[in-house]
DNA sequence: CATGAATGAGCCTTCATTCAT
DNA sequence: AATGAATGAAGGCTCATTCAT
């Protein structure tokens, strides 16, 4: 059952990641997400103790991990894991809103706890467990490998080429990553 | 003939970027970049018109165009221009201070059109330049190798992995990026 | 008969004096005071109609008025009147909230017109009954010597010194008092 | 050599008095200080680290503190030194400013750590000294005496009594408590 | 050039109060 | 009676920017 109250939480949630998206986190105010989210200002601070708990609340959501849980959950391996990695990214940052907003997450490492360890986990533990996934084992080699696929990709989303679609830009990707090992 | 005004105003930027580093551009305020520095608050709007101009002068060398720009006029090709960035990358991005500046810079994007430009650059036209230089050809492969090779050299300049050195991530990687074409 | 809802209403009156006595009556929020009481927020301007009112109650409970009142009422004269005021004076103030109380509440005169006018009753009309209770007669003498027994009352409880016992403090004081006419 | 700088942060201070006394320390906004020393909201920041300061600035003046210090320097005994606290405390408290202000920092006392301690030794150690000022001994019905005197100047500032003038207020004040030892 | 006092806009946050349920 | 979500009005404070000296 979904509660009214949790509707309206996450209709702040929504407003915030559009407004933090184009102005950067401590940029924008709080007054325009409550406007974008329709709610009064008050309302914002009664669902969030303050704004860095809404920001980050925001900043989880922005970084690729749910994306590669899910594809590591479905015990993919080799091309297919990821094919399921490089779909999911796309279809998450091909929005402008999640695209802006990596961005500004990633640069929030320096400032709070929280997100610096998500990142980390991102960066260390997922990058050893995909690599025994795609290559079997993690050499120095896949982790490399891996690092220019992630990198790669965010390149791709950050800034998506005209002369080069999705598709192509993906196939050609993988195929570079595993061709190499 | 080096001019005392440039090296306060030098002074000044290196401050800035030691602030903007830690906290941010929008949550670094002006006075504590001039205590950095050691000069009057009011100073610093001698040099800079204002926040923005500071923040846009750091951000230029935050990215690694002077690198990029450098290689490309030593007119290296092959593996020896891939080697030159990466080894440019890395000497720049080991110093903590230009690592967090990095992400800052590429945050801007949305938020000064002589970044977003930057950016641009970067990503679009040098990127067609390398192409031709290390594989000969911009082919659309070629673009994509290149992007997983800037995004590498990113995802490992940003999160150092403490079980590889940059030596070898450097040697991998560029074996990654040249052996797919 | 007591009802329900005036238990509720003593609650939350004595959950205001708690929370009234630590943080004074306008830096104290309501929700602290609901907490306390172990009501709702709500609740408490469904029995007061808004925070001013609380206070005012609160306020007016604070002060010796009820003390002066219940031993003139016991019709006492001379030393037994100055006894009655003194020992109810000390056991009202003994405890700690209504300490704080008394200092806020004094504070307030300058703007609660009820208050205001509470102290004046106090300062100015009880004095001339007691005066004529205790010396016979409101002579100048006889008010200035009880405001000299109220101020001195107000010391011992405001600021309760370790080395004179409450006991010992009255009867010199009393002594003091009533030598002088 | 009094500085702008120094008389600038007495306006500020002076107005603060003025305000805190009509509003209480915590009703008081900090713009209708700023508005009444003639300065910018922003300039009270300046001086100021936050309102906190500025109360405790503000407070610490309220007390009678200086007046009972400058009387003890002064070397006096006996009556003297009563005559000499009691017109000082007529003096300053015959401003409605100060009177005000009397209350409102002694109702301070649970909340800043630096105003208890002020009252703390305006009620213990000052007391003592005068004790054996005036009644060449501290004894304890010298100390309750004088507390009865404290009191008695109290009351009649913080509502004086029309009846009664000031000079006469303060000579059978000093009589009744010179008498009693 | 250099300083730092001064300004004012704007932000985060709190809180009394209302009201639908 | 009772709750707690919702509102809006301030308030404290920060900070970029200006300017007299």
């Amino acid at each position: 059952m979904i509660r009214e109250k949790d509707i309206v939480r996450e209709r702040i949630i929504s407003a915030a990641m559009k407004i933090f998206s184009k102005h950067g986190f401590f940029k924008a105010p709080v007054h325009l997400i409550a406007r974008e989210a329709g709610v009064s200002k008050g309302l914002v601070f009664w669902y969030f103790r303050n704004k860095q708990e809404l920001i980050i609340e925001v900043a989880k959501r922005s970084l690729p991990l749910d994306i590669i849980d899910s594809c590591i959950e479905k015990s993919l391996v080799g091309r297919n894991m990821l094919e399921c990695i490089g779909r999911g990214y796309m279809n998450k940052y091909r929005d402008p809103v999640h695209r802006g907003l990596l961005l500004h997450t990633m640069a929030l490492e320096t400032q709070s706890w929280e997100i610096a360890e998500d990142i980390r986990r991102l960066c260390e533990e997922k990058i050893v467990v995909i690599a025994e996934r795609v290559f079997g084992k993690p050499s120095t080699k896949a982790k490399i490998a891996l690092r220019a696929f992630f990198g790669g990709l965010m390149c791709y989303v950050l800034r998506p080429p005209k002369d080069i679609d999705e598709q192509t830009f993906l196939e050609n990707l993988i195929d570079i990553v595993l061709v190499s090992n």
